[in-house]
DNA sequence: AATCCCGTTTACGTCAACGTCAAGCGGTGA
DNA sequence: TCACCGCTTGACGTTGACGTAAACGGGATT
């Protein structure tokens, strides 16, 4: 039967997907009618195959890179393939080439971001030490912080 | 003339910052409203001073990175120092501890995305180039490409 | 049969970060 | 003096990405 779960075969319902990511059923079908997602049906019901949870997977990265569901949705369709339109294709390489520079500019700027942030946490870190080391954060608040990014790094590698 | 404008005592009009970042003043009398800003006046028309300058740096740079207002004005709150809030104090380090984590985890992401978006641009590139050759980016394309990046990077300079 | 519980559609609400007018002030050049 | 320019303050509009509420359907349990 846990077997049965790693066969691609495997469906999900809505709302098995959203508590693994953390997303919404309103989102999904929000996606859905931005024309990313287009599950199959049971009924009235959603139902997701595997290739839905993959399109979801990079739905949700693209989103925290900063790209707009349109632009994300134009990645997926390149993916699809199939079809003739090849002026689209020059199109898509053209942005895609664009958005590369954006995101490489963002990496910078994240870089100096996290230096910044970091030295403005020793500032305040050895400022609190001297004037209300009382305030310093516990033993017991790191410990919840470490869960927190075990837990995220689990979802990831289930992700992958 | 010019070594004047080098001088720290130099002051800026609404427009010259919007041209110098490619801001629009309206932007510029939200980030005021925000709190983030808070210029001098002359008559009723802003004057913005060298430190002014400086705080819409990181404001600029504090949203590429996707801070919203809120965030970037408890960072610029910050190197105000002066008063005695510590508890304040510490709630910020709490805050930035995190926000270092989601800059790591957006790392990660951004250079995820950035080598699927390059490989996505290699499939379309030799497919292009199978059936469409002719919808290549010619080298004029190129050309404008690097401009615009050295554009970029001059300005970065000027910045920083 | 009644009650959950999960799912559905439709439609309106919200929030951030501005854009876009409209109307008016203050200096400057012709 | 007049016309223009740049700046000002409201105030309302916009866009993307959903949230929220209403009203309903259909199994499973009680």
């Amino acid at each position: 039967m846990a077997m049965e779960l790693r066969r691609p075969e495997r469906t999900f319902t809505i709302r098995q997907l959203c508590t693994e990511f953390k997303a919404t059923p309103r989102a999904l079908r929000f996606y859905e009618d931005k024309g990313l997602l287009t599950p199959a049906r049971d009924g009235m019901n959603r139902v997701y195959s595997y290739k839905d949870r993959a399109r979801l997977i990079l739905i949700l990265r693209g989103k925290r890179v900063g790209l707009s569901l349109q632009e994300i949705r134009e990645i997926l369709e390149l993916y699809d393939e199939g079809d003739d339109a090849m002026h689209q294709n020059a199109h898509s390489l053209k942005k895609f080439r664009e958005k590369i520079v954006v995101l490489e500019q963002q990496r910078e700027d994240i870089e100096g971001a996290i230096t910044e942030l970091k030295t403005a946490c020793e500032r305040l870190e050895t400022r609190l030490a001297e004037k209300r080391p009382d305030l310093l954060p516990k033993a017991a608040d790191y410990d919840q912080m470490l869960r927190a990014r075990l837990d995220g790094h689990a979802e990831m590698a289930m992700g992958k």
